[in-house]
DNA sequence: AAACCGGGGCG
DNA sequence: CGCCCAGGTTT
């Protein structure tokens, strides 16, 4: 059944009217991209808000609207410096996508961030969740969002069966946040929907008796709040294993280690990491490339890095090496895939996959052993 | 350890 | 269009 079948014009317009009342006097107006609201700023704050909370994300945000006031201070500067903003958020793929859409901006919209929807969810990283998110708020338009804590609020109070990412349960979704969006005060009804499921609608113990709409909430009025939305089935993931190769060259002074920066796609798109073999025999092939002699091997204990399809057992090995000069090979890899020998007593953490942040972390200890 | 998540990309 | 991918935090 369509969600315009199940909710009146009337009871939709009382949900909204109560989320809006909620707004006026809970809703939370004095974050620093409430202030000044341009699309622009409104943008950079729900991209950090997708994957970090209010609280950290706040001293990041102040710092990059300071760095990059608007679209074209984003689009001119260069990738390395937005990622270095970026430090620390992590998810780099999607700063990665921020700095492109501003040049897109930059290039197709003469540096006005566009005001139509559809030339929004063109921008690379911007769905259609998050148009809607920036032009209502921003603009007053009127769209609807729907994100992760909208759908937990609205499965909540209509009983929508199923899990996040499950088709139908979306679709289900989208129709009810279509219908019950209201066009005016959208930017507020919007706002208030999004702080409700974060704040009131949490996944565990939501704190009904302060929510707009609890009387209307068929889960709070069976007591089935935390039934939805319901779990995805979780499937079994495979194991992988492979081999990380550190090389590494220690004098008195400094101790640095070798990295190369993955293609943009596939696992750790873009981030720098070290040099992966399949078997140890492999290992003097790859110093061969690389141009380096191996003076002395060491083997770290092996760890497990898991991603949402799966673990990945890395067995990591530092090997004490000094560079052969002359060595044409390591110009070809160069091009191809850019490497950096990276110095472990300098933090400089710009775009290291997780996994090569730890084991920067283990070897920097090391780096004192040596002298 | 498992759940969570908005968008990209592929078949 | 439907399904899977990917990374990092929260619970």
């Amino acid at each position: 059944m369509k969600a315009q079948e199940i909710i009146s014009k009337a009871s939709a317009l009382q949900f909204s009217s109560q989320v809006i009342t909620w707004y006026h006097q809970q809703g939370r107006k004095h974050l620093p991209w409430q202030q000044d609201k341009t699309p622009y700023r409104v943008w950079i704050s729900e991209i950090m808000l997708q994957q970090t909370q209010v609280k950290t994300v706040i001293p990041y945000y102040l710092k990059f609207m300071d760095s990059f006031p608007t679209v074209l201070d984003l689009a001119n500067a260069d990738e390395d410096t937005v990622l270095h903003h970026w430090t620390g958020l992590g998810y780099y793929a999607r700063a990665r996508n921020l700095h492109k859409a501003a040049k897109i901006i930059r290039d197709n919209y003469q540096g006005h961030f566009p005001e139509n929807i559809d030339d929004v969810i063109a921008l690379p990283g911007i769905g259609r969740s998050t148009a809607g998110a920036i032009l209502s708020l921003s603009l007053n338009q009127h769209h609807p969002i729907l994100d992760g804590n909208v759908k937990r609020v609205l499965a909540r109070n209509y009983l929508v069966e199923g899990y996040n990412g499950l088709a139908k349960f979306d679709k289900a979704l989208w129709q009810l946040t279509e219908t019950l969006t209201p066009s005016s005060e959208t930017n507020h009804y919007n706002q208030a929907m999004m702080d409700i499921g974060a704040t009131v609608c949490t996944r565990t113990k939501p704190s009904c008796s302060l929510c707009p709409v609890e009387l209307s909430c068929l889960a709070n009025q069976s007591e089935r709040q935390s039934e939805f939305p319901q779990k995805k089935p979780k499937k079994k993931i495979p194991e992988k294993s492979t081999i990380m190769v550190i090389p590494r060259i220690a004098t008195a002074q400094t101790s640095q280690v070798l990295m190369e920066k993955r293609p943009p796609t596939g696992i750790w798109g873009g981030l720098w990491c070290f040099y992966e073999i399949e078997k140890t025999s492999s290992l003097d092939t790859l110093l061969n490339k690389l141009g380096l002699k191996a003076k002395e091997q060491l083997s770290l204990p092996e760890f497990r890095h898991t991603f949402s399809h799966f673990h990945l057992d890395i067995k990591p090995i530092v090997v004490d090496c000094e560079k052969l000069s002359g060595n044409k090979i390591r110009q070809e890899i160069n091009e191809t895939t850019p490497q950096r020998w990276y110095d472990l007593q300098q933090n400089e953490s710009v775009g290291l996959a997780a996994s090569t942040q730890k084991l920067i972390n283990q070897l920097r200890p090391l780096a004192q052993l040596i002298e």
